[in-house]
DNA sequence: CGAACAATTGAATCCTTTCAAAGGGAGTGG
DNA sequence: CCACTCCCTTTGAAAGGATTCAATTGTTCG
């Protein structure tokens, strides 16, 4: 269940190259904020945990996202959702030239995380759902449906929910012809004018 | 109730400051980005409307944070908490400098807004008020109790509640011996401990 | 096949919201 | 100074929705 990561360098000076296996770590809560990173492929979340344990991602990144702009120590962990492949970025934390390096990275991740936010402000668990398929949709860009490459706990964790009330509501929105499942982790967004409403856009 | 806006010049080059009357804007979703900011004085709120008119407050900004961090178009509306001052900082969106100069204050506002996050996530209402509790007493960085500068409803927006479970949960607080009110808006913090417990500190 | 994990389903409980109404304080005008 | 209004807060009762607990089904993988 631990995760093997092999390290290899690349060409580009400085630029190291990590692999992680589904549910390995990146870096974990604590750890010295050695690098930024950015998804080459794959999944990764970034995640915390609570006093009873319960786990909160907090963010999903894909690839092209940069994580982890931690400075000094890791507030969060970061694991892989899906195998993936990650660039670990080189950063002097007070260097005026990281900052104009990743200035704009920075302001992505803003504007994710602000997104993000917008899904957990009471919203019922449809909208969430909605928009969360909505975003997963667009990010993969497939046409002829696409896959969730998560389950049903990581969802409801980034989400805010629990995972029965994640299964019983995409149930509810195949019913209502919102969208189709082929399995569990197959979807076509069928109606999707009216997910868009839902989903509040 | 709309906000006169008084804007005069500083000696700095090129930064001038805005005053803001309580509930008024600061700038518009959908206006042109022109300016970043930060608060001088008072406390600012970034919002978002929902298709139904509901607001959704996605962060409160005091002395010293940076807001406004758009490119572009303004994706959400900042509107005086209080009675507020603000530094309108020039930024060209592409240019290096710009990243540069304001890499640090992106960043901070990257780590609040995960915060706030950490507000939303599946929480109960008491975790929620209790987390903000502390934030405001560590925010005002008073020792015999501190204001809560804004009503009910702005509380409940800004933590996704309704404001009737926000004046519930505050009494219940009070109950439990939690903290102690004087007043609607005046609050002392009496189970620091347990507070930070419940909060999940 | 058995084991472990993921997803679904059902029933009951708990919490928050919603709807409705009543207090309470600040400010205005008579 | 009092009556009145407006807004914010509190309170009550009912309804709705998500969680929790418990159990079943389905899948994957040794």
């Amino acid at each position: 269940m631990i995760a093997t990561t092999a390290l290899s360098s690349s060409n580009h000076s400085r630029i190291q190259v990590l692999r992680v296996v589904k549910n390995g770590p990146v870096y974990i809560e604590g750890d010295d904020a050695m690098h930024w990173y950015a998804v080459a492929e794959g999944i990764v979340r970034s995640c915390r945990f609570d006093a009873d344990g319960n786990r909160q991602v907090i963010g999903l990144h894909f690839a092209g996202d940069v994580f982890g702009m931690d400075a000094g120590v890791r507030l969060d962990t970061a694991e892989a959702v899906i195998d993936a492949k990650v660039w670990c970025l080189p950063h002097e934390p007070d260097a005026e030239v990281t900052a104009a390096h990743f200035g704009k990275a920075l302001w992505k991740a803003l504007s994710r995380v602000r997104d993000t936010q917008t899904l957990l402000g009471r919203r019922s668990a449809d909208e969430r759902l909605g928009a969360f398929l909505l975003m997963l949709m667009r990010r993969t860009d497939e046409q002829e449906g696409f896959d969730i490459p998560m389950n049903r706990h990581d969802i409801a964790d980034y989400l805010g929910l629990c995972y029965h009330t994640v299964s019983r509501t995409m149930i509810q929105l195949c019913k209502e012809g919102l969208i189709e499942m082929e399995g569990p982790s197959r979807c076509r967004i069928i109606g999707l004018e009216r997910l868009q409403t839902l989903a509040g856009e």
